[in-house]
Parts: structure tokens; C-alpha cells; sequence
DNA sequence: GCAAAAGTGTTTCGTTTACACCCATGC
DNA sequence: GCATGGGTGTAAACGAAACACTTTTGC
């Protein structure tokens, strides 16, 4: 990426890439902002993102910057859109393409590698830079669509996880709540998990999960973190209890009942 | 879009947008392809589309270039994705913004206006040039799902439509059979269709389509083409019958039924 | 008058919803 | 032992699917 001069016939918009990670704690939903220190918009927040280089697509570039300025170093992306309102950036024609991504759990809470990329609930976003605002509720609206028809709620949950930790999840991005007797049994009918047999070795959340097939394959992550500062005050008690049965997403399965259209999730 | 000479510190990416016109003969869906006449892909078909000017959004920049190599005025656009893989276009970096557009009933068979432009049954798609096929691909995809959600068969048909024309467009977007009388119930119960009483005057299919609300203001497209020399042989008899319920969408109706979350329509 | 398509209601079945009690854990 | 959350089954209600006959039109 050397410096230079570009010459051409017609006047270009710059493109540049936006990702909006969500993440959950075990109770809200959250995305991951950086702080802005430069004008326009120095002090509000914004999503991580940046100029789109000459040999990668908007998803390789989106993850490279997402890499760059906040650590996280995920492999899945789903594009929202391109954004492209004349006046969106004030300095000059910028048109961006959006993508959100999901971070596992263990994740969250982390991802503040970076100096000043930061989780915020959902519901106290802060002032957003640029027109993010418009692309965090596309980005959202995404999500929920996509929820109905794709098991994307196991990219934001560990490997091995409890059906109550599933439905916490399904209620905070789609902001109703389930009957747990009736949530359980539609999980389980959709035949896509699988239970994790009690180990007394594992019992008390240790990793050994590369024993069966994982999600990771479709939202792989399996760098664990292990520190769990919390940057806003969320009790995370009733994730790390000891107890619960837990359950794997089984993408094997899940494979071939959406080869045979099969597969049917609706909320 | 004076010639000359830009200069920028780092390489850009062209930007384009093309643009997936479907259309409905009353038999088959359709699209709306301008053959190359130079390479690469001389002698391929391709979407609607072009350049993006610096001061219009990639919608404008569509519609704009939709009128210009097709003559179709369209106003609703729906995106279907950015496309940015590295080598999509042979001669250099372009990234396409990909929408797709609907062509009311009466403007499909006119619409070859422009000297290349040309309607295919989605059945019978010849060669297509870049990664149009993709484009394709995505966009049928979107208007799938879309169709699940919105009123958006109402933008291909025209104001004053059947029951059954709306289910062979059902089925012919969807791909599956519907029962009769259970489409008609269920379209029915969604209450977004308004009966239009036969008066002897309009009975054999005159226009007078502007007494009460129509889709105009969601799909608008009002101009009317007179003729109708199919490029494809399929028989459009049975849409012109002079009989048969005719219904028209109730966009006041929809848009209250929206706003409470109480629009349903599932297939 | 014959073929093709339109209009209409009821019954059956499957899915979704509502609902209550007991058990395990942490304090 | 008390409070919190987890695990499980059944009955009622609702919505979806299956299904046949009569009428209009064009030939």
C-alpha cells in the first residue's frame, strides 16, 4: 500500500468497509465501538472499518480492519449493504459497505485490546459517528431476519452452551420473551443440537470440545480469552453456573436438513 | 460528468450498479438483460447499469442508468448487495452495487425501447457477462425472501389484478403450486386487498385505475405501454380474459397493518 | 357442448400456546 | 431453608392443509 499519485478519467468515491460485531454477555446484546480522536465526529463512536485495498474484497478488507483496530480476528461476515448518501462523510464522496459479525462469548468482555474499542449494551449506544447510526439498525434488522432462518444465535454463544443461555440470547435480539417449556421443546425438535454428556473432567466448564463436530467450522473463533473485565457492570453469574445440560450446535445436522429444505425455525 | 483528469494519494476502486429488473408476463418471471457489444464478454447479457456519478447515491445512479440504456422509469429500488470480488471485472478493480427493481405487468414486452434490451423467462437465461450470474442468483434469492414479508407481488402486476394472477406470480416467484381456494382465503384475510366493483364501463379492462388508493405510491409506474409484441412466445391469454374478481392493493390498509406489527404473510 | 379456469366452505390435521410442579444450586 | 433458576408433559386453541362441485367463457 505505497503512497503514490492515482490518476483517473472520472472522479472516484472512495470505498471503505464498516463491521458491526455483536456480542452477548449473557444478558444484553452489544456491539463493539472505537472512540474517534480526529475530526469530523472526534469524540463519538464509530464502527470499526477503513479503506478497502486494491487486492481484497469489502470481506477481506473488513476483517482486516476489524483485526487491526480491535483485535478480534473473526472469519465470518454477513453483508448488510452499501452505503452510499452523497453527504455521508463530510470530507469527501465515501461509500461504505457494512457487514455485521458475531463474537463469541467468551469474547466479549475482552476485544478492548485495542486502546479505545470498547462493548456497549445495546441499549445505551453512544453518540455514533458518520451515518452508523442508520447502519447499526440495518445491521440489526439483518440480524433479526436472519435469526428466523439460520442458526446464527450459536456464533455468539460458546461451544457448548445451555438451552435458558440460547434462549436469553434469542429474547435479547429479537426483544420478546418465551415460554422456557415451549422454547425447549421447539430447540429441541429442530434436531440441530446435540447433547453434551457430563464428564466429571468437564463438568466444571473446562474446553475439550474439539471432540464432535462444532460451529466452528461456520463462526469459527476457537482462540478462547481468558480475562473477563467487565467494561459495563453486568452480572455474568448465571452463565458460569455448574449445572444445566449442555448442548453443542450439531452443523452437521443442520447441514443436511437445509440441503433437504427441512429446516424450519420461526419465532 | 466533464472529462478530465482525477488524482487521489491511493488507488480506487471503480464503482458501479447494476440492476435486476424482474418482470411478469402472467406465465413466467422475467428479466431484463442489454447484450454486450464489446469485450470482454462481447456477444453475453448483462443488468442495467454503469458508472456511479459523484452526486447520486448508488439508488439514483441505478435508476438513472435504467433509463437510460433500457427507457424503463422505474422508483423503487431494493438492494441487493455490494459485489467486490478482486477480479469480477477483467480490465480492472470495479465493486458493483446490485439492486433489484420491479416492472409492472404492462410494461413487460414493451420495455426493448432501447435498441438491446431484451426480456428472458428466468427459464431460458442465456450467457451472462462478469458475475451477473451471481447477481442473479443473489437477487432471486432476495425477492424470495421478501416476498415473505412484504407486498412486493403487487409491484409486478398491475393495479387492477385476479386473485389467480397473483397466485401464478406467487408460484412462479416461489416455485411451488398453491391451492386455489386457500391462497384466495389467506390473501383475503391479510386484508391489504381491495375488491374493485365492476362497473359496465371498465369492465373489459379500460384504465380508470385512479378512484382510490393505489400501489402507485410504493411501485409507481404509471405510464402505460400500448404495445405488446412478445419477444418470448408465451401465451398471455389467459390474463386478458374479461372476467374474473379484479382486486387492487390497499397500500393505506397495509401500511396500518404494518405499523401495529400485524401484517403476516407467510407462505 | 366441451375444455379451461374461476369462485366458494368445511373438515382434518398439525403446530403453537398456555400452563404447574418438582429438583438442583447458592446463599 | 429459602430464593433462584432449570427441567419436564398435557390440554386447548388456532392456523394450515386437504378437498369437490358449480359457473363462466372461448372455441
Amino acid at each position: 500500500m505505497q503512497k503514490g499519485h492515482y490518476t483517473y478519467d472520472y472522479p472516484r468515491p472512495a470505498v471503505t468497509t464498516d463491521c458491526v460485531v455483536f456480542g452477548f454477555d449473557g444478558r444484553d446484546l452489544k456491539i463493539l465501538l472505537i472512540e474517534r480522536g480526529l475530526e469530523p465526529y472526534k469524540g463519538a463512536w464509530a464502527f470499526p472499518g477503513g479503506f478497502l485495498n486494491m487486492d481484497e474484497t469489502a470481506e477481506q478488507g473488513a476483517l482486516r480492519e476489524l483485526k487491526e483496530e480491535t483485535g478480534l480476528d473473526l472469519n465470518y461476515l454477513k453483508q448488510v449493504g452499501a452505503f452510499s448518501d452523497v453527504d455521508r462523510d463530510p470530507r469527501s464522496r465515501v461509500i461504505t459497505i457494512a457487514f455485521y459479525a458475531l463474537a463469541k462469548k467468551s469474547k466479549v468482555s475482552g476485544g478492548d485490546d485495542a486502546a479505545k474499542a470498547q462493548w456497549f449494551s445495546l441499549n445505551d449506544v453512544p453518540r455514533l459517528a458518520f451515518d452508523h447510526d442508520l447502519i447499526l439498525r440495518k445491521a440489526m434488522q439483518k440480524l433479526r431476519e436472519d435469526l428466523h432462518f439460520e442458526p446464527i444465535g450459536f456464533g455468539l454463544l460458546d461451544n457448548e452452551f445451555t438451552i435458558p443461555e440460547l434462549q436469553r440470547l434469542y429474547e435479547a435480539i429479537l426483544g420478546i420473551q418465551f415460554d422456557r417449556r415451549n422454547f425447549h421443546k421447539k430447540m429441541l425438535q429442530t434436531g440441530i443440537l446435540e447433547e453434551v454428556e457430563e464428564s466429571p473432567t468437564n463438568f466444571y466448564g473446562s474446553h475439550n470440545e474439539m471432540r464432535s463436530m462444532s460451529i466452528d467450522a461456520l463462526f469459527s473463533d476457537s482462540i478462547p480469552n481468558p480475562h473477563a473485565s467487565y467494561s459495563n457492570a453486568s452480572d455474568d453469574s448465571r452463565s458460569t453456573r455448574r449445572w444445566g445440560t449442555k448442548f453443542r450446535f450439531n452443523k452437521r445436522r443442520y447441514d443436511e436438513l437445509k440441503e433437504d429444505g427441512n429446516f424450519k425455525l420461526e419465532f
